[in-house]
DNA sequence: GATGCTAAATGAACGTCATTCATTTAGTGC
DNA sequence: GCACTAAATGAATGACGTTCATTTAGCATC
C-alpha cells in the first residue's frame, strides 16, 4: 500500500551529469578504467547477476557516490521507490550488494545522494534576474513539482542538516541572497523561506492523492456542508485541483511577504 | 536513521474509549469474559508472551479495533513509531501477530486507526464561535502540534480517501462549515483548506528537525548570506524558530484568504 | 439436539530486505 | 619486498510484515 511513482520524465531529465565529484582521480592510472566506466552507466540489463567478476577487489574501481546516485534515480523513474531496495540498485550496477557499503554507509545514505542531486533542478534563477515575486513563484513552482515525483524524500529532505546536502545548501544560498537584494529584512528571511518551503512540501503531496479523495461515499449525507463544498470545486473543471489550491496560497504567501520589504 | 518520536502528552491523553465499536455482544454469555477484558487494557508488561490462551476461539474476544489502535497509540508513546512492529503490538495486547490480522487488514491499516484517532485531538470549536480567522488560527495551530507528535502519519494522512476516515470527515466539514459561515465564497473553500493544510503538514516536519540543521558547518564560507540570514534568526533568541516560521507563514494565509471574503 | 457456518484465536512458516562479516584481490607508500 | 588500505564477492543474519493450516467457540438451522 506504500506509494509507487511512475517514472518521471523529471527524473530522466537529470542524466547530465558533469564529471561527478571527486573519486573520479582513480580513472587516469590506466585504460582499463574505461570500460568500468560505461559498465555504470550502460549496461543496464545484464544478464548475468554477478558471475563475470571474481572476488577480489578490481583494477578500476567500479563503484562511486555519482554512479550509484545516476542508478538509483533511473531505478525509481522505472520501478518507483517500492523498487528502489538495495539488491536492485547493486543488480542494475552490476555488483554485490554488499559493495554498495564500501560507498555509502546505508539505503538512507542513498536516499540523501538522490534528494541532493534532485534539488539541482530546482530554478532559482529568478533570484537575481527580475523582480522579487516573479522569482519566488518560479521558485516554488519547480520545486514542488520536482518533489511532487519523489515525495517519498521529503521526510527526509525536511529534517536535514544543510551541511550534509551541498547542492541543497546552494539552493538555500540562492534563495537567501535573492530576498537579501530584494530588500527583505534579514532577521525574517529564514523564517520566510522555512514557511514557503513547508507549503511546497505539503503541496506536493497533493499532486500524487486520488482524484476522487473527496469524495464521501456512504458517509455524504453527514457533511453536507464539506460535499456541497467539493461539489462546487468539481463544477469548476480545473484540470489539476491541486494547482489551483497551491496557486491559491502561494498568492497570498507572496503577497503576505512581499509587505514586509523594504524598498 | 528513521524518525524515533519521544514520549508524548498528547497520544497519551487518547485512553477514554467508551465502549468499543460492536463485538461486545458476547460479554452476557459468561462471567469469563472480565478478565478477558482487563487483559486487553491492564495487563501491558505481561511476563508471558503467549502462554497462557490455548489455541481456538477464545469465550470472550480479546481485541476489536478500539483496543488495536489505544495499544498502537501507547506503544508509539513509549517506542516511537520505529517501536510499532505488528509483534510488538501483539505482545502489548498479549496475543499473537496472527490476531491482529482478524481485525486490520494491513500495518498500513493501523496506522489509519491511529490517524483517524489522533484528528479528534484537533480543535475546530473556534468555528462558529467567534471570529473566522481566530478559528483558522486555533486549528492550525492545534493540526500542527497534534501531528509534530505524528509525522510518519503525514504521508498516508496527506493523501488519504476522506471516506475511509469518519473522524478526519467529520473535521472537514467542521471547518468548510465555518468557511461558509463566514461568507468564503464556496467554490474556492477546498482550495483554500488544502493549501491550509499543505502548509500545516510541512511545517509540522520542522517542529522535529534537529537544532542544527541550519549549520553548513565547513561550507559556511561559500554561503555568506545564507549563514548571516541564518546568525541575524539566531541572535533573536527565540525558543523554538519553527514556531516563529509557522506564524509568519499561518499570518500571510489567514490575511490573504480573508481578503477573499464577501461580508 | 446434531450439523454447519463463521469468527477469532494459536503457531509455524515464508519471503523480502537492509546490513554485517570473513575473505580475496589490487594498488600505494615506506 | 612488505604492510596497509580500498574495493570487490559471497555467505549469513536478524527484523519484519504477512499467510496458512489448525483449533475452538458461539450461533443459526433443520
Amino acid at each position: 500500500m506504500n506509494d509507487v511513482h511512475l517514472a518521471s520524465t523529471i527524473a530522466a531529465a537529470g542524466r547530465d551529469r558533469k564529471c561527478a565529484d571527486g573519486i573520479m582521480l582513480e580513472t587516469m592510472t590506466e585504460g582499463a578504467a574505461m570500460p568500468a566506466v560505461s559498465a555504470t552507466q550502460g549496461r543496464s540489463a545484464g544478464k548475468d547477476p554477478a558471475a563475470r567478476r571474481r572476488a577480489g577487489r578490481p583494477s578500476a574501481a567500479v563503484l562511486d557516490k555519482a554512479g550509484i546516485t545516476v542508478a538509483a534515480l533511473a531505478l525509481i523513474s522505472r520501478k518507483g521507490y517500492d523498487g528502489l531496495t538495495m539488491a536492485a540498485l547493486a543488480r542494475s550496477l552490476d555488483v554485490a550488494p554488499s559493495a554498495l557499503y564500501n560507498h555509502v554507509s546505508s539505503k538512507d545514505d542513498v536516499l540523501l545522494l538522490v534528494e541532493d542531486h534532485l534539488v539541482e533542478m530546482v530554478d532559482v534563477s529568478g533570484f537575481g534576474a527580475g523582480p522579487w515575486d516573479a522569482a519566488v513563484r518560479r521558485w516554488a513552482w519547480s520545486y514542488r513539482e520536482v518533489f511532487a515525483q519523489h515525495t517519498p524524500l521529503i521526510p527526509i529532505i525536511a529534517v536535514l542538516p544543510v551541511a550534509n546536502a551541498p547542492k541543497t545548501l546552494a539552493m538555500y544560498e540562492a534563495v537567501t541572497a535573492g530576498f537579501g537584494a530584494a530588500g527583505f529584512p534579514a532577521e525574517k528571511t529564514i523564517s520566510a523561506i522555512v514557511a514557503l518551503e513547508a507549503f511546497v512540501f505539503g503541496a506536493a503531496y497533493d499532486v500524487t492523492a486520488p482524484a476522487d479523495i473527496f469524495d464521501a461515499g456512504t458517509l455524504a449525507a453527514q457533511t453536507p456542508n464539506f460535499t456541497s463544498a467539493v461539489d462546487r470545486l468539481a463544477a469548476e473543471q480545473h484540470p489539476r485541483p491541486a494547482d489551483v489550491a497551491f496557486s491559491l496560497g502561494l498568492e497570498a504567501l507572496i503577497t503576505g511577504f512581499d509587505a514586509l520589504r523594504n524598498r
